[in-house]
RNA sequence: GGAGAGGUGGCCGAGUGGUCUAAGGCGCACGCCUGGAAAGCGUGUAUCCGUCACAAGCGGAUCAAGGGUUCGAAUCCCUUUCUCUCCGCCA
């Protein structure tokens, strides 16, 4: 959510902004305007009638104290009066909030100044590419064939399980997979994150706070009996630990990481997009998540690239990072860099990571603070990046680093494998 | 799942219908005192909304949450929720 100010200032200036993501906000600002004024108009009679009605209660006390219950008798009508409009108002005042804040939550996070015009993933701008990309020859098999071929990832018996989408790894699979995690927890320790093992099911106020709820409910699995939801990221419950918080200043960024199941129902998905490992319905993921000060979050964006980077860098992996397009951003997203890893066989990029800033619009829905120096409470940025997602992790080792002998294994994880060659 | 007891400010804790504008203590901040410190003394110490310059001041709300009774609720009633104790079940 953004700050309302924001639109009281300069209504405008946030129109033209959203224009970078295709979003034409000027009926809704409009609307928004409209309803804020007649909110803040309608606070100050209901303050105004509860102050007559306070005042007349004193009164009504004083009279019965000193003896003059008869006095107090008629003035008890004029108070009933007071508290029947006091309720009218209040009445009116929710309506009001409850429709300036629908309205709100439909305005998506602005887009910061540095993020490209754009329709889709095709206007992203790639701003870094590096790596060699591996030469593979015609016999080169894609991860789902290389899984089955050494026996480590049985996606039939997954199906046959739960269904398309929930592999069962086994093996050396399981091995490498849980290597991976180790080392991506390992590093994250090095860099200062504090890590964490929370909930892998949210509450409601939780999958409002980072922007899940109301309207991405449907990639969620839900719970309904108890009204949880399956994370479909640890940024979830681990963001929300901060929410209704008033942090230190000098506590900032706070900085957190976890390993955990994600879970994701992926509806209209199909094809060779989610072929072998490349989409499913349940993955790990390693998270990291920083809580920072607005004037420092996108210092620590870039810095959280770089970061993520350097795992590929050691996982010896060709990676690209592209910023994306305004179209392409999400919902409550104002800058996000999405790290892609080339996958040799398949000879496609796939996603392992999307870093983004948040800004306000997680904070903001969760009411997550700091106090700064000259004691005013102000709301912290957000922001979170996957370091990193492990399917894709995975399918790209085994495209990539396959021969004749087996597909080997980074020299990084030997330490934490114990075995150097999956053959 | 059953029974019982509870939820008050940063923390502890008083408070059972009208100076609650929430006692008292601790902690914290600032000041006085001191060679310096401690002790002592004094002052201050929540959040949100509105008015307004996002100042001061003023008004309103908040004693787990929501609803109700009453002229008036931290206090009485109902619902929900969480915590604790005991029982049951259980990795």
């Amino acid at each position: 959510m953004i700050d309302i100010q924001q639109i009281r200032d300069n209504s405008q200036e946030v129109i033209r902004r959203y224009q970078v993501r295709n979003f034409e906000a000027a009926v809704l600002v409009e609307d928004i305007q409209k309803k804020d004024a007649l909110r803040r108009q309608t606070q100050k009679q209901l303050d105004d009638t509860l102050a007559a009605g306070n005042a007349l209660a004193r009164k009504i006390g004083e009279l019965f104290k000193s003896g003059k219950a008869h006095e107090a008798e008629h003035l008890k009508d004029e108070s009933v009066r007071l508290k029947k409009q006091a309720k009218d108002l209040q009445e009116q005042l929710d309506a009001l909030s409850l429709a300036l804040n629908g309205l709100m939550t439909q305005l998506p996070m602005l887009p910061h100044t540095s993020v490209p015009a754009g329709r889709s993933e095709k206007d992203n701008e790639i701003v870094r590419e590096e790596g060699d990309m591996p030469q593979m020859g015609p016999d080169a098999l894609p991860h789902w064939d290389l899984a089955k071929k050494y026996d480590i990832i049985d996606f039939e018996a997954g199906t046959k399980v739960t269904g398309a989408g929930f592999p069962v790894y086994k093996g050396k699979g399981v091995r490498l997979q849980r290597a991976l995690i180790a080392f991506f927890l390992d590093e994250a320790a090095k860099e200062g994150y504090t890590e964490y093992q929370p909930p892998l099911l949210v509450n409601e106020d939780s999958a409002f706070g980072t922007g899940q709820l109301p309207d991405k409910d449907g990639q969620m699995y839900q719970v309904p009996s108890d009204k949880l939801y399956l994370i479909p990221t640890s940024e979830v419950p681990l963001t929300n630990i901060f929410r209704d918080t008033i942090q230190r200043e000098e506590d900032l960024p706070l900085k957190c990481t976890a390993h955990s199941v994600c879970f994701r129902r992926e509806a209209g998905s199909y094809g060779k997009e989610v072929r072998g490992l490349n989409r499913l319905h349940q993955f790990d993921k390693v998270e990291i998540v920083q809580v920072t000060h607005p004037e420092k979050s996108y210092a620590i964006l870039d810095e959280m690239v770089d970061y993520v980077a350097s795992l590929l860098r050691k996982l010896e992996l060709p990676f690209r990072v592209s910023r994306l397009c305004g179209g392409d951003l999400g919902f409550a997203s104002a800058l996000t860099y999405d790290i892609e890893v080339f996958s040799a066989a398949q000879k496609r990029w796939l996603e392992v990571s999307s870093i983004s800033n948040f800004e306000t619009y997680q904070s903001q829905r969760m009411k997550l603070r700091f106090r700064s120096k000259d004691g005013k409470n102000l709301l912290a940025h957000t922001l979170n990046g996957s370091a990193l997602a492990l399917p894709r992790i995975m399918a790209a080792l085994l495209e990539n680093n396959q021969g004749p002998e087996g597909v080997r294994v980074p020299r990084v994880l030997h330490a934490y494998t114990r075995f150097e060659v999956i053959g």
